[in-house]
DNA sequence: ATTATTGTATTAGGTACTTAATACAGTAGT
DNA sequence: ACTACTGTATTAAGTACCTAATACAATAAT
């Protein structure tokens, strides 16, 4: 399906990927994901990159798997909500970081955001 | 002097850290830098791992090398400008993306960039 | 019972990055 | 001339990541 880029290993970006697909429910609450097999086809990556994605995953607790069976997300709803929060949280936080270190006034970042978000909306 | 993320080669950070003094000018236009040995004791690598950034650099035409003098970086302000507004631009950029991911609308996202704005300046 | 599919584990090989240890050519300062 | 410093190059080793090719135990469907 997609492409990676080589500049960080695959599986923490397959990682990336299906957290953002658990915060904003285009993986639904409990919801089965695909085998790991099936992964591999559409990520078009060997399935032992997406097995260790999906087992970090699961030891975070965002899913769930049964042996026999496939992998669910999980059902706890709060713990999406703390996941959708953090992601936001920490994108802002890396950029006013960045914004930061290359002098930015706080009015100019404003104004670039509100300019890009702006133009991008249908 | 700081320590790297151990998910991105240690050349690339060194180069993303030595543009943004540049583009901020903390290191100024025709600057000295220092020696490849002593950059990689100040960073705590090897020198070959400086050696890769500064080369990276260089074939950028950020870095000049004079081969048994020491490194500057390039006098070309115009350059130096265009930097600083692309580094700029693609955190922005790469912010606005990830906001948009993850379904945030446009006044969330202005309203979290300026709160830590605000709340980190002195 | 048999078959297909699941997650999981193992072994091997290749590549990129990093480190270590040198070495060399050129220049500035003495 | 000598010394100390530049950037640069080379060779070897170790580690992390990725791929390939299997294999196994367990279950659902038939």
């Amino acid at each position: 399906m997609d492409q990676f880029q080589s500049t960080q290993p695959i599986y923490l970006q397959i990682m990336a990927l299906i957290k953002r697909q658990i915060a904003t429910a285009q993986l639904r609450p409990g919801g089965q994901l695909g085998s790991v097999r099936e992964l591999a086809m559409n990520y078009q990556v060997n399935p032992n990159t997406v097995q260790r994605a999906l087992s970090e995953l699961e030891r975070e607790g965002l899913l769930k798997s049964d042996r026999t069976v496939g992998r669910y997300v999980t059902d706890d709803l709060s713990m999406i909500e703390a996941l959708h929060r953090s992601l936001f949280l920490e994108a802002t936080s890396r950029y006013v970081d960045e914004v930061n270190e290359l002098n930015v006034s706080a009015d100019e970042a404003i104004k670039a955001v509100r300019i890009q978000l702006k133009g991008e909306n249908t």
